[in-house]
DNA sequence: AGAATAACTGTAATCGATTGCAGTTATTTA
DNA sequence: TAAATAACTGCAATCGATTACAGTTATTCT
């Protein structure tokens, strides 16, 4: 790897001017630029990044915590963090946390290191450690989907759950449900209660009963999924109709409840969450809430990018768009 | 930030010292250890990294690129790569390339620039500008999956495809199909050889004529398999078992089978390969090969770490096992 | 033509670490 | 107890850039 010195001495120049040449065409001369462009093609220099991060104190870089690579959904967010990141110079570097702890805080980490310059986390917790929570206060960060549980309040991305399962809810009543049951995935969560509160709305609104013990489930995956269908499938009065709160959760429960002989949406109607792509590919199409994932994720980045830059940030949070996308896995209600 | 410097101050010691008592504690007087660690703690200091990489020389991360993040198969092998980089002290840069080669170029570059150690590529095309050719000799690279094209033979982690697919022919024969359709993803790869070649090897045996108008696509989608499935669904002798290069192409066939009144298997038996988590909750479970691409992932991380370290490779390719998982989407054909 | 200004360029300090070498103190050994 | 050795510790050079400042040359203005 040939240095920044080795191009001044092919050059004939300082190493002032060859860094110029590349940060500041400007700022030199165009026959010596030349002179520069062409001892730097001649040695096949690269500058290193690394030497001119510790000068400038900026890494270039985003640190992206994710609780769980396998969810389609958070790639998609990913790929719209990536591609933000990769127009305005950035490069990502990639945290599976699986919702650990420890490891939410070595990556967390990175960021007082000097490795990354800020922070994009795809969950609620406060990544830093205890011992941390002092150096992270005026720490870039910036969450997607839900809100970080602190003193101080992070900037987010986030959707109007509660209004996106007021929609579901709203949709399935008029088809006349009566009986509902829950599928949920994390319960502690601010989603949790926004979702679980919106759809309670509508039922009461509609003077429908709904007791607590018909929400079941705590983790998004298809075998939770599974799991919380079977259980609901088991209740004395079977709900005609499911709201699971990712749509993984939904193709695993679709799975159960055909597994019982039964048929979606003639017995049960479910809905889901998300609409991850193969959501449209399995049988029935499965009705769901779009959540603008890409464009979250460039949002994101636009965030964490403006708090890097000490610009000031027009809103504190910010509400996306969602969609309601009625496909064949919602029916009307078997009379 | 605080530096190194007022930990020095902190702990009445030389600069020297407070870095041995965090590389290599042991070369540093207890007593003094201890003055020092109280230093750090009560400083909140954090060493910069990018400073210390300056002068090791080592950045330790690894940068992946990925053709398309979207694939959940991908992201198996990410998440083995990101765990397996994390627990030997490295992180992971994520370049999404989309098979663009700029992107590409831009991403492999950061190798030259000493932002990454290594490369893992999950593509077959090389990743460096025609430039850089001459640089990227020497830089530690792997590729899953596919061999990448070059002077050079790079080492790869992959799977055995040829017989892979002699095993699906096989099973599909000895259920007495007779007329196939191949639904490919890149048609210009090893993979695409090697998968076609065995599927042929085994219809030659077994005396049954197969001509290439019967493959047709050029992408790994849920689309293409669509598009694929429509294809074939029109010509003259429809085929009776349809090969999808991944799952995705499978379940985007199916849902097109589905869609012209077929049943499938009963009317047209398809299988894929990956073996993605949600083949086994599709409608049918999708017949598929299981790649083991977690541990693909980490086997990368292995040799490219091996690379680095001017470790001695073993070989240079490394064929991982694959198991052919039977569900419902095959069958027997209908006579 | 001489002065003022603009346009380049180089010197050297600096970013925040790491590390070879030498110096100091403590511990063994004879 | 003196000499030899081991165990620490600090000085200062170094990694590969960036950049304030000053110095030099070229251009413009009166």
């Amino acid at each position: 790897m040939s240095t920044i010195k080795e191009v001044c001495q092919l050059a004939g120049v300082s190493t002032a001017s060859v860094s110029r040449a590349l940060k500041n065409p400007e700022m030199v001369n165009v026959k010596t630029r030349e002179r520069i462009f062409a001892a730097i093609a001649k040695s096949g220099y690269r500058p290193n990044v690394l030497a001119s991060s510790v000068k400038t104190g900026k890494s270039n870089s985003l640190v992206v915590l994710v609780p769980n690579l396998s969810n389609p959904f958070f790639l998609k967010i990913i790929q719209g963090i990536e591609k933000a990141a990769q127009e305005n110079g950035y490069s990502v570097l990639l945290g599976d946390t699986q919702g650990d702890p420890k490891r939410e805080h070595e990556y967390a980490g990175m960021v007082l290191s000097n490795r990354a310059d800020g922070l994009i986390h795809l969950d609620h917790s406060f990544p830093f450690s205890k011992s941390d929570a002092a150096l992270a206060e005026k720490v870039p960060m910036v969450s997607v989907c839900e809100r970080i549980v602190s003193e101080k309040q992070y900037p987010v991305i986030e959707l109007d759950n509660y209004s996106a399962c007021r929609a579901l809810a709203k949709h399935l009543t008029s088809y006349g449900h009566k009986h509902f049951g829950v599928i949920a995935g994390q319960n502690e969560s601010q989603i949790f209660r926004d979702r679980l509160g919106g759809i309670k709305s509508v039922l009461v609104e509609e003077g429908i009963d709904f007791d607590d013990s018909m929400v079941v489930g705590n983790e998004y995956s298809y075998e939770s999924g599974e799991a919380g269908a079977k259980a609901l499938l088991s209740r004395d009065i079977r709900p005609t109709a499911i709201f699971c709160f990712n749509d993984d959760i939904a193709i695993g429960a679709i799975h159960e409840i055909k597994k019982h002989g039964l048929k979606v949406p003639d017995d049960i109607s479910v809905v889901g969450f998300d609409n991850i792509k193969v959501s449209a590919y399995i049988d029935p199409p499965l009705t769901t809430i779009d959540q603008p994932a890409y464009e979250m994720g460039r949002k994101a980045v636009d965030v964490v990018l403006k708090q890097i830059q000490k610009k000031p940030l027009t809103r504190n949070r910010e509400i996306v768009q969602f969609n309601m996308v009625e496909r064949a896995s919602s029916g009307a209600v078997r009379s």
